[in-house]
DNA sequence: CGTGTTATTGAACAGAATCAAACAGTGTGG
DNA sequence: CCACACTGTTTGATTCTGTTCAATAACACG
């Protein structure tokens, strides 16, 4: 049924169970158009993803139409884990996105009886939790440049999970699948403010743009030395 | 060994296995001293703490200075959980703590071994993740006296995992174990700012302060209604 | 009771938000 | 193929929230 080996499939090399198999032979290959979301807040938590291709937006929405954008997720990355009955984010596709779909109770069902793969997917977890801390600090300390500078680096360490030849320390591409608005919200800015930033690295040639969507980095020391050398760099490994 | 019983042997209960035993025979009850340090950043992850009694605050610091406090934590709460060889974050006991150590390595084989138990931990660390998200939420997009409002909010839902009975509704007592300076480094503002979101709130009749380390609520939903009700409230259950 | 530390308050300032306009890219239809 | 509308981005002027700098006030402790 699925087409493609997701990440969660990779995770689960070398172990063998029932359950396991189940959870596979439940897994489907779902497709997503830009704007789709793969899930919605309030919605009840029956499902779990692995994205394969595309860029999915996690946000939480205030009531007052205030949003924050949680994370961008990307291929080789999960949605979906929730430790409520409902989920309190919406997911969605920023472009089109191809994600394996799983029934959540398949899942849960190998996470309790497969501890090797229950403590691969704690780890992930942890990755996951590692990261939020870095999105913390950057929103609670940096500067405007400063979070656009992180931000860059934190879209080069998600890109770099793409690559099946593993992290290139010297890739300088990146691609902005995002608006500046979807920026904003991630960053805590303003449209105004993002567009002002990446004019600012532009002007002191840290970065230039091929079109607004898609950029290369001048100087790498640069934005490590203004997006903090600490954060979404090699040393974390891959998830 | 252990004197008193922590949230992680609560949550043990109904599991029985050999590896559980261990990890509970090696658990030793430690203290610290206000201003001493539970784990240091660049540490090995050797330890994991279930804290009894006292407050601990979890930090990033930034090398030019710049520090972030992630959480802060008290009694029936887990620290140490880390993807990697070493600790990248702070945690620096605010009163005096009395704490639970485990070694990593015990917790880890309970996880690998006992399925039930891996599971609990697992919901733990994704309550601990949503609680991230909240936190990116209001520092990402909320006023200074909204975060200080949702802290308030943060600190009330965690004092209550203390209480034995649950959560309370109507308790309006709160405890600021923190210094200003360690409220403001967790919301992302400074010392001044937050001193003034106190008195604002204080002059329009929302809270009062008996003294600067404690203040008691006289409306709560114009606290919610400021520090947003879907964060930290009562609907999310206890970890 | 003085001394060091932490908290509050005030005035000036700065960085980001807001308001407003121009500009670029895309697609549509004449 | 070009005029036009539409969306998203950039740039500019102004406002405002929160920071910085500075002084004062409240505690905590020897």
């Amino acid at each position: 049924m699925i087409v493609r080996k997701g990440h969660l499939a990779e995770m689960a090399e070398g172990a063998e169970s029932a359950e396991l198999d189940f959870l596979f032979s439940e897994g489907r290959e779902r497709h997503f158009v830009q704007g789709e979301h793969l899930i919605t807040e309030g919605e009840r938590t029956d499902y779990f993803y692995d994205v394969l291709d595309g860029t999915v937006a996690l946000a939480r929405n205030g009531r007052d139409g205030r949003r924050q954008i949680l994370s961008f997720l990307g291929a080789r990355q999960f949605l979906g884990a929730s430790s409520t009955e409902r989920y309190p984010n919406l997911a969605t596709a920023l472009t089109p996105v191809t994600a394996i779909c799983y029934p959540r109770a398949a899942l849960e069902r190998v996470l309790e009886t497969t501890p090797s793969f229950g403590s691969k997917f704690r780890v992930v977890l942890t990755r996951i939790l590692e990261s939020s801390h870095d999105h913390v600090y950057t929103i609670g300390q940096r500067s405007a440049v400063e979070r656009v500078a992180s931000f860059l680096l934190y879209l080069r360490s998600n890109q770099a999970r793409f690559d099946p030849v593993g992290p290139r320390d010297k890739s300088t591409h990146i691609e902005l699948p995002m608006t500046r608005l979807d920026i904003a919200d991630f960053l805590g800015l303003t449209i105004e403010t993002v567009s002002r930033a990446f004019s600012s690295l532009k002007r002191s040639e840290v970065i230039t743009f091929k079109d607004s969507h898609s950029c290369e980095i001048i100087n790498l020391e640069k934005i490590r030395e203004l997006g903090g050398r600490e954060d979404f760099t090699e040393h974390r490994g891959r998830a």
